[in-house]
DNA sequence: GGCCAACATATGACTTTTCATATGTCACGG
DNA sequence: CCGTGACATATGAAAAGTCATATGTTGGCC
């Protein structure tokens, strides 16, 4: 009685923040067992299927970081083995290497088995949900 | 034709991640043009209006932060005079004080306006929205 | 009362991110 | 061709985050 419910509570970034980590932290959990950090993660799913190579800026704008950030990450990863680095224009061509991509097929399939289940405990809202989320997601989403 | 669409353009994870990013990319450059940075906001929102306070953990929690983290940030938000700790019992309880409660109320108000002007561009899709995301987000959003 | 397990927070060594800016590369006008 | 501005990426110094673990605090048991 007379509770005064939080701000945060009902606030709608906050709860597209919330709802995002909560529903990554099963994923994310799995990912940490396999060694693997969540900006690698990102990396080789946006990777995995692109043939040609994605450039650095945009690699950086697909999973939400910032260049420099992401520069330095490739760093890593082309040290770790799992993605190649080459010059193309004045821009560079980052492609997976064949051990990142099986890499990131076997983490594509784990992602997609976890949103199934975790679909499946949503039943019927999935496609009204993604329409929404792209729609907040805005213009950058629809891109080809 | 025959186009490939990136596994990462209809993952539910990376959908909602994305949505998070955008719906609070204005909000986050209003917060950075007045040198607040994104943690900070984070903590200020959980504790407006918490007249008796909240806990380390409590912080952590609320604002997707690990405790170390949190511990750390209240530091600095400390030493900016924000914030204030006080042990109760093995906890400690941390509360705005005057120069925070005001920035803090500020923020909320902007961060009300911000919220208004985005759910507008969406209209009447808010409160469904906003159920599914509790939904997603689960059970820790449920605790009063 | 004193010891010990459980919990809440703090700290230290290390890694990652950030901000500002440097470097490299193309496109164009002269 | 040779600057020059615009764009794409890299780098350096400083800030923030992370993991493991230390410190402080309580409650129960002998």
């Amino acid at each position: 009685m007379g509770e005064s419910p939080r701000f945060v509570d009902g606030y709608l970034l906050a709860l597209l923040a919330r709802a995002s980590h909560a529903a990554s932290a099963g994923f994310h959990a799995q990912l940490k067992a396999r060694g693997v950090a969540v900006p690698v993660w990102r990396v080789l799913a946006t990777l995995e299927g692109a043939a040609q190579g994605v450039t650095v800026g945009e690699l950086a704008e697909t999973c939400l970081m910032q260049q420099p950030t992401m520069s330095k990450l490739l760093d890593r990863m082309a040290a770790d083995g799992l993605v190649a680095r080459q010059r193309q224009g004045r821009m560079m061509r980052i492609r997976l290497t064949p051990p990142g991509a099986a890499l990131a097929a076997e983490l594509v399939a784990e992602a997609r088995a976890h949103e199934a289940a975790l679909l499946a405990r949503h039943a019927g809202a999935a496609p009204a949900l993604k329409a929404l989320l792209r729609d907040i997601a805005g213009p950058s989403s629809e891109a080809g």
